[in-house]
DNA sequence: TTAGGGTTAG
C-alpha cells in the first residue's frame, strides 16, 4: 500500500512542507526505503528540501543502512548552505546529529568519528551512538577508548552506554574490565535489568568465566529470548554442549520466551559439539515445524558440521 | 514540521 502516492496524484503541486510531512510519515512508520523514494521524487520535481526534510531523509538513510543515498543527502546539505559543521554562530544541532548518526549507523566509522570530533555540541546520546557503532562494527577497543573519553569529559554513563561497553569487553575477552563494569552497574542498581544481565552473561561467557555467567543468568528475575540465547550460546561456545541443551529445554518450558533464529544457532552448534546427530536433526525439524523459523546459511552450516 | 543511544550470531 502506498497511501501517500494516491494523495499525490490528486494534488497538482506540493510545497516543501507537504513533501516533508509525507517523508516524515513514512520514516515514523518504519518505511524508510519508501521515504527515500519519496525524497528522490521530490528532488526530481525540483522542489527544494529544507533542513527539516533533510533531517528526516538522513534518518531514513540511517535506518535502511543506505550509505550511498546518505552521502548524496549530505552533499545536498552542503550545497544548500546548511552545513552545521562549518563555523556558524547558531549551528543546527538536530541536523548535525542526523548526519553523524547516518554515517555511524551505516558503518562508515572514520567519517562518523571525524564528525563526532567536530560536533558543535555533544550530548550523551551522541556519545552512546559513537560507542555503540564502534562495538557493533568490530572495533571494541575503540568503543572502550571513547568510553574513557566520555568519563574524562564529565558525562555520566547510563544503561545504554554500559550495554555497549560490557559487550565490547566480551569481544575483547577482557574479564577484568568487564568485572569493573559489573561493579559499576551494581552501584547504579540496574543489574536486574534483563538487557544489562544479558550483556553480562555474554561478557562472562566470552571471557571464559562460565560460573559468573551462570550466576548472573540465574539471578535474572525475568528472562527473555535474548537472555536465554546468550546463556545457551555462551555454554555451547565453551564446550558445555550438554548443559546448553538442558538450558534450551528449560527455555522451551518458559512461557515468557520463545526461541528465535539465533537461539537455534546455539542449539545446533551445541549438538554438533557434543556429536548428537539425531538430536540436532530433531531440533532442526522442530525449528521449522514448531516455531516456523526458516533456516539460514548459519543453520545449514551447523548441520554440515554436525553430519561431517 | 526537526533526532539521536542498548545486549544475543555471523
Amino acid at each position: 500500500m502506498k497511501p501517500g502516492l494516491k494523495v499525490l496524484d490528486e494534488i497538482p503541486k506540493w510545497n516543501v512542507v507537504a513533501w516533508t510531512s509525507l517523508i516524515a510519515g513514512y520514516v515514523n512508520n518504519d518505511c524508510a526505503s519508501e521515504a527515500i523514494r519519496v525524497f528522490k521524487d521530490m528532488e526530481s520535481l525540483n522542489v527544494e528540501p529544507n533542513e527539516i526534510t533533510l533531517v528526516h531523509v538522513l534518518v531514513a538513510c540511517a535506518r535502511s543502512r543506505d550509505l550511498g543515498t546518505g552521502k548524496l543527502v549530505h552533499s545536498r546539505v552542503r550545497q544548500l548552505g546548511y552545513d552545521p559543521f562549518v563555523s556558524s554562530c547558531n549551528p543546527n544541532l538536530v541536523l548535525a546529529t542526523a548526519i553523524f548518526d547516518m554515517y555511524a549507523k551505516c558503518g562508515n566509522l572514520n567519517t562518523a568519528r571525524d564528525l563526532f570530533d567536530k560536533m558543535p555540541k555533544r550530548n550523551l546520546v551522541v556519545w552512546n551512538s559513537m560507542i555503540a557503532s564502534y562495538n557493533q562494527y568490530g572495533q571494541a577497543e575503540e568503543a572502550v577508548g571513547v568510553f574513557s573519553d566520555l568519563l574524562v569529559s564529565g558525562f555520566d554513563p547510563d544503561k545504554a552506554t554500559f550495554l555497549s561497553v560490557i559487550s565490547a569487553c566480551g569481544k575483547l575477552g577482557d574479564l577484568a574490565l568487564g568485572q569493573s563494569f559489573h561493579a559499576y552497574v551494581l552501584k547504579m542498581n540496574i543489574c536486574n535489568d534483563v538487557a544489562v544481565g544479558t550483556a553480562l552473561v555474554d561478557m562472562y561467557a566470552k571471557s571464559g568465566d562460565a560460573e559468573s555467567a551462570r550466576k548472573v543468568f540465574s539471578d535474572l528475575k525475568t528472562k527473555d529470548t535474548k537472555a536465554w540465547t546468550s546463556m545457551i550460546i555462551g555454554l555451547a561456545m565453551h564446550g558445555h554442549g550438554e548443559e546448553a541443551l538442558t538450558t534450551f529445554k528449560r527455555m522451551q518450558e518458559d512461557a515468557a520466551a520463545s526461541p528465535d533464529q539465533i537461539t537455534y544457532i546455539g542449539v545446533l552448534s551445541a549438538c554438533s559439539h557434543v556429536g548428537l546427530v539425531e538430536e540436532g536433526q530433531r531440533h532442526f525439524t522442530e525449528m521449522r515445524n514448531v516455531y516456523g523459523i526458516e533456516p539460514t546459511i548459519e543453520h545449514y552450516g551447523c548441520m554440515v558440521d554436525l553430519l561431517s
